[in-house]
DNA sequence: TTTTAATCAGATAAAAATATCTGATTTAAC
DNA sequence: GTTAAATCAGATATTTTTATCTGATTAAAA
């Protein structure tokens, strides 16, 4: 079965775009977070974890604790999250496979692939949390 | 870790490219495939079982027994191996993982993401194997 | 100062993907 | 016919990913 995220890199990114939603408050709780977007509570307390020491997000401890944006939504792009929790390898990596695929020893869909490879990167890098945390809200709202 | 195409399809389409270039000859065996493309022959074996089973090349069985492609290497394409193999969740499935993600009930990447999604399918859909069969050979050099 | 509610860190469990093994079947050559 | 070399089918093993659990630490509130 292919995937594009793992896992872990989807709920991550549904996490920030739901804190980014709230902004005005301190901080939100893992728990919140887990029941609006209807995931287990402990899972996403660990990607909030990789998130909060990758310094995306920053979190308070102890009791009314949780967890907020470390920066202004429009300053956390798209690729800050996925590359913080999947890495580059989706960008980097042959698609076949092959070992050392390069423009100099290129795999058969080397060319082809890494324009369609070129344009992900460049709209996740483009694209910011703050284009985004309105949409996230209508779509919550579709889970219950 | 995210990942494109599985495994198993990364190695189906290599060995699709490979059964191409190998045209004039009437069967190739599973052993000469994995040695070729450095990879076990217990695991490709069964990639080219699922391949043959779903009728994009065909086996001969017994002593000088192998496999060929079913068809016309331009009647081949990309898409169809990736199809077999991973299924189209790659191309139907929410980006985010958010359940029934469509144009109705859309997750915050559904637009951006839909469109390279779409590029990506019609570059597998209009790529067949005849275009990358001689490519596949010059990469196996490298390898060696 | 004690209790409560939160994150943190590391271990463990469960599930899925990847890889390997074993024996049966098939077919060409001797 | 027998042997050898190949695919086929299903079981098994290994590794990775996904998910959960446990206890420690932190900090607000009673």
């Amino acid at each position: 079965m292919a995937i594009i995220f793992s896992r872990k890199c989807e709920l991550g990114i549904q996490a920030v775009l739901y804190l980014a939603s709230a902004e005005g408050r301190e901080v939100i709780s893992s728990e919140e977070i887990a029941n609006e977007l209807k995931i287990p509570k402990e899972f996403i307390s660990k990607i909030l974890q990789e998130l909060t020491s990758s310094g995306i997000i920053s979190s308070k401890k102890g009791k009314m604790g949780g967890f907020s944006l470390a920066k202004n939504p429009n300053k956390i792009h798209l690729i800050d999250i996925v590359l913080a929790i999947d890495g580059a390898d989706i960008f980097s990596k042959c698609v076949l496979g092959f070992p050392n695929c390069s423009s100099e020893t290129p795999c058969p869909m080397h060319a082809t692939w890494s324009q369609l490879i070129d344009e992900t990167f460049k709209m996740l890098s483009e694209e910011t949390i703050d284009n985004y945390k309105n949409k996230v809200l209508r779509k919550i709202e579709s889970l219950k």
